[in-house]
DNA sequence: TATGAATGAGAGTTCATTCAT
DNA sequence: AATGAATGAACTCTCATTCAT
């Protein structure tokens, strides 16, 4: 039994290098782009290779996406269970938080944004889809903890903790999928994250009850 | 001649009556499950005759991707033409404004703003790509124009306009991705319209120089 | 029925100006870039209009070859039959013949030659076929004629007649075939009718028994 | 390296066994039954697998087409390049040379005869035609290499080596073509190679100086 | 464990042809 | 007589996937 999980170690390696190949793969030549020879290539396997770690091709897709928004989540999670005294202080992490999960992967991040958004785009197992859905809300649920404290403490809005967990989330699908869409036409300019910073103090000082900012 | 303007407005309707089909496939099945096939079977044609009004299947998405931009874009530029004593007032028509874009046509509004993401997908032809991109500008450089106003005027936070206008741009693209993605896991809610008026409120007072909102 | 004859005669006006469209288009892109719709254009038709006058696609073509067909016989038989006391007389006329054939219709000339090359190409129906080739033998009996009473006259080496003649056409088809490939490299040089007298001027040399030429 | 030497061999090896098909299914049913099917199952295979050993349908012909000419010139040079003190003596080597040639493809040579044509049918891309016209004009060198020494021992006629060249190839051509179809009504009759020495004999007599053949 | 070899299932496209008007 | 509109039948090509070795 060991051996047995020293092996599904070592499985659990090359999944995560085969991964890595295909968020490579899906960064440089787009979702369409990504086939599984492509894959295959980047990761030194020939494509039959790859179906000893995946079960499919949408099965490897699922791992990608759910573990960017694991990483999401976690990120949140960690967030809001930091012991603060004030509220805003944990608003004003956001940006750098956000800045970190737009940085872990971008590409995937789009197929994610997008994948999300239903009928989408690939087979994804529904069971798959219910897990993402189950982690996206899990990250909503996080957030809105953050302004749940806040409102209750008569610094933001008193808006639903939710709406403006989801209007902080959308904002940041929003930027990244525009602001890399124009970096498509004009590669040299990186906007993505300064446009994020910029646009989010904007929305956190709208949240605030006094508009000190 | 009368005649021939009939025919040509009677293959613009069948053009129409396709693109319709279109959307529909699209909203119902995805732009992986719009085949011509399935865009021939809802248009009730079989798939050879669509080749009578598109030249080929990313000719017929161009055209979709277009008119929505073409929507967009004369609807801002409409509003920003608009003469209006105070600026703020322009800024409380955009969410109507949003509104009325999200609804024309909610499916291809998400194909269109995945993408633009560049590498995305589709084998859009690269003038197509350049077009969809000169009218997005243009329609940024519209909702600028707003928002300098309002700033020449001391009334808006001075930040650049172009940075505003992205970030309303920007939320609304993810508005609408992120709330139609909850849609397909409960259909029966549709938060877009609410949460895009929330959100954008919260955007604009955050926008306001002095937070009267 | 003088109406219907009349009718009948407008008929073959338009079948003549619809085989001379097709020869243009053939000549101008090729067998392959004669669809029936280029053709049509040509003629200032729509496709449909084609299927009045010629049964299908093969059909028309097969009108097309076979005048080209009938065109060579009808030059090569009027030849044979012209009295003349020298049969070395005839042989130097051919050279001008020859000539006069290639510029009849270089184009469907050269796919003559090639669907003559059996299984070549189209779906020609088989009668025509048979009956290019009855007329094709025709044509070749009518040469070896011309060779047959230089033989008998012992001015021409004792060979078959039907070879000497199948020689003479084989030669023909291979220089038209091969100066014209060689037009398309370098369009602004014709050298069929200069290579065509020389290689039939060598040919005819060869053939006479003493090699006066 | 051993392994990878052999895993190319076979490679290689597959690679003849499709051309092979190819040859044979274009031998019986003509350049235009030639689809990928056909070829596909003569050799054996589904048509998706003919797509590991040739990138599409064009690079396939190519190859066939690449063969048969570099065949020829191969002969050509040889033949060339031989040391022999009387030109007539290479002359009169050449009918056995075109007689392997035929023998090497007869079905290949006729489409590439007619493909050489020009505009003549595939879309056999401009580079390829452009390697098989630089073969082709290497090929005619070849051939006037052989006319230029008799004619300036004063053997031949003086008339450009490259004419004869072409002249020859032309008769070559012609006769493949022509006496090919003839067999295509009468199958049970070959005469080719016959007309082709035939008419070969009669015009290197034309050739020659003193017609003493 | 890894892969060479093969393929099934489909997608987009083209074009000769038909037929009601 | 002419044609607008539509389509059936092919065809080339791609790609995720399988399986014997």
């Amino acid at each position: 039994m060991a051996s047995s999980t020293r092996k599904e170690r070592e499985k659990q390696v090359r999944r995560q290098e085969i991964l890595e190949a295909a968020r490579a793969v899906i960064a440089a030549k787009g979702l369409s782009g990504a086939t599984m020879e492509e894959i295959a290539d980047k990761a030194d396997y020939k494509p039959a290779t790859l179906y000893l770690y995946f079960g499919s091709k949408d099965d490897l897709l699922a791992s990608l996406y759910l573990s960017a928004m694991q990483f999401v989540v976690d990120e949140i999670e960690a967030l809001a269970q930091q012991p603060e005294p004030d509220p805003l202080q944990k608003l004003k992490k956001l940006p750098d938080l956000l800045s970190r999960v737009y940085r872990f992967d971008p590409a995937v991040l789009m197929s994610l944004f997008y994948m999300q958004a239903g009928k989408g785009y690939s087979n994804i197992a529904a069971d798959t889809l219910e897990q993402l859905n189950q982690l996206a809300q899990r990250g909503i649920r996080g957030l809105a903890g953050v302004f749940a404290d806040g409102i209750a403490r008569g610094r933001l809005e008193m808006l639903s903790p939710i709406v403006l967990a989801d209007t902080v989330w959308s904002l940041f699908a929003g930027v990244v999928l525009w602001e890399e869409s124009k970096r498509f036409f004009d590669p040299s300019k990186d906007h993505v994250e300064s446009t994020l910073r910029a646009a989010m103090g904007l929305l956190f000082k709208g949240m605030t009850k006094d508009c000190a900012g």
